[in-house]
DNA sequence: GTCAACGCTTTGTCCGGACATAAGGACTTC
DNA sequence: GAAGTCCTTATGTCCGGACAAAGCGTTGAC
């Protein structure tokens, strides 16, 4: 529900001679149902791609959830179910419109929301059609330890300190505070199936949330602090990786100088505040990023 | 101007204690210049937030670039250059499109579409404000190469392999392809000032281009691509760490064993179609991802 | 003095229409 | 047969208006 940014765990991928791991789930669906391709030409799409008229669509008036709103989610989920499959057109805006007894602007709005998700592309003069392969998963999903829980990996969290402290001058700065001003500083280690995963440090502003040990262990930071009435906005984060020191290779039981993989990230609320720094670190032999990216014309 | 990431090269982050490295380059301006806060509150916004009549702002009719664009460009730039200061508000749209001349909705869309970039917040009934904080900088670059090239790191190719060959099982899953499928396989080593930065080895199905290494040498692969007619859509990327092999650091001039940033790419062009896979090394010394998620409500 | 009701401001949603422009095919011409 | 031209189709841009709903301050009653 939070970021387009997907925390990805076990990924194991070692092959030294630097082979692409295995992308493995990665299978996308083309055509190998209905047989061999049809020889020469680009690729696959030469067939001229179907029509769907006869799509279920309607919208209720009545509901109070935009009717915009309504047509997105319908064809997000013909999208990803498959009625809707991937490369087939749309049908043009006029006609969709008066079959459903909208107005054009508004089964356009519809329509530009699953542009910008990346789900459909339009191309003038030729029609909208349904961005095929790499079918549909969960594109945007949220703080690590909701990613966790949805992919079954048990996650919990144990609390290594919490306390109230001066902020270091690099947190200062991240956070928009003067140095060494007092912030809460939370030191957790997240665990899968009872074993070690990362290793997180947060520092929150201390006039905004002191969060409690009880509620840290039972959820993640983010839904912590949505339920304190924080609404998150954006997120800077740097991802990079170094060697683990003696006692990170311990707390999360690797060996010595093990490659970890490493995020800072800074948080903003929608007044633009800086409300979390966080500096995690990541057993890579377990763990990787996984993100899209669109191109913005 | 191509994906909504950036590479920041050249980020030195140590301090085994696991400090957060220097986040530095940040320096969020909250009013450290008109004095101390105003005491309790939550913080900094309590002010009255300034407002902006007097903002010089114009559209050209005549110009085939579309009006919501220009207006678009001119906020965008208002903002980055601090005339529009953070925090501040817009004024309401009804007024700022009479001023201009322009319809509500045209406004609208300029205006949601720095929304959409992050730059801006909307609120009914209050107005929409410039988000204030992590100030004006370049969020959406586009490949490594012309990362490098704007940050002034001067960079280089050479090209290790470049030839015809058969996909490895999991670059043919990657990319959609018959196992074993011919494809251009391409190693390259990419230097910044000189040095062995990172190590890129990149799939490509053959039927849709076949790179000349001169044209590896002068330029990076997307401005390739795109100058050969590809529209680039969307990628998948997945990002981790591990120790290097003994060829890799004698290539990338690190130590035995060292710690490698790792990055695996997908790349969709806008029919949806796989275009190149890439298995990326990187010095994690000398390198970092870095980039900005915003929340989809 | 506290709290609810009201009203103002501003964005959110939706409509109907108009013309411009790009893509692709069909047709004509050379 | 190859080239250019025209036409159809569909999205891209833009307009003017209308009402709904959320935020917030003010007013009023208790």
């Amino acid at each position: 529900m939070i970021l387009t940014c997907r925390y990805a765990p076990y990924v194991p991928q070692r092959e030294p001679p630097h082979a692409p791991g295995p992308g493995s789930d990665h299978v996308p669906d083309n055509g190998s149902v209905t047989g061999p391709k049809q020889a020469p030409g680009p690729r696959a799409d030469d067939r001229p791609p179907p029509r769907h008229r006869d799509l279920r669509l309607a919208v209720d008036r009545a509901s109070p959830v935009p009717l915009y709103f309504q047509l997105a989610r319908q064809l997000e989920a013909a999208i990803e179910s498959g009625t809707l499959a991937p490369g087939s057109l749309l049908g043009n805006e006029i006609e969709l419109a008066a079959r459903l007894g909208l107005s054009r602007p508004t089964v356009r709005q519809a329509i530009q929301s699953l542009v910008d998700k990346g789900l459909l592309v339009r191309r003038r003069g030729v029609g909208t059609q349904v961005v095929h392969s790499h079918v549909a998963r969960p594109l945007e999903l949220s703080s690590l330890y909701d990613d966790l829980l949805a992919a079954g990996q048990h996650p919990s969290t144990r609390v290594l300190q919490n306390a109230r402290g001066p902020a270091p001058a690099a947190v200062a700065a991240a956070l928009g505070l003067p140095e060494s001003c007092q912030v809460a500083v939370v030191h957790r280690l997240r665990l899968t199936h009872g074993e070690p995963m990362a290793y997180l440090c947060n520092y929150l502003p201390c006039d905004l949330l002191e969060p409690a040990t009880p509620e840290l262990e039972a959820t993640g930071l983010y839904a912590l602090m949505r339920h304190h009435g924080i609404t998150l906005h954006s997120a800077e984060q740097t991802v990079g990786a170094r060697a683990a020191t003696a006692e990170e290779s311990r707390l999360l039981a690797e060996p010595a100088g093990a490659a970890l993989l490493t995020m800072q990230r800074t948080t903003y609320d929608d007044r633009g505040r800086a409300i979390e720094f966080g500096s995690h670190l990541y057993r890579a032999s377990r763990y990787t990023f996984e993100f899209r990216l669109l191109v913005r014309a």
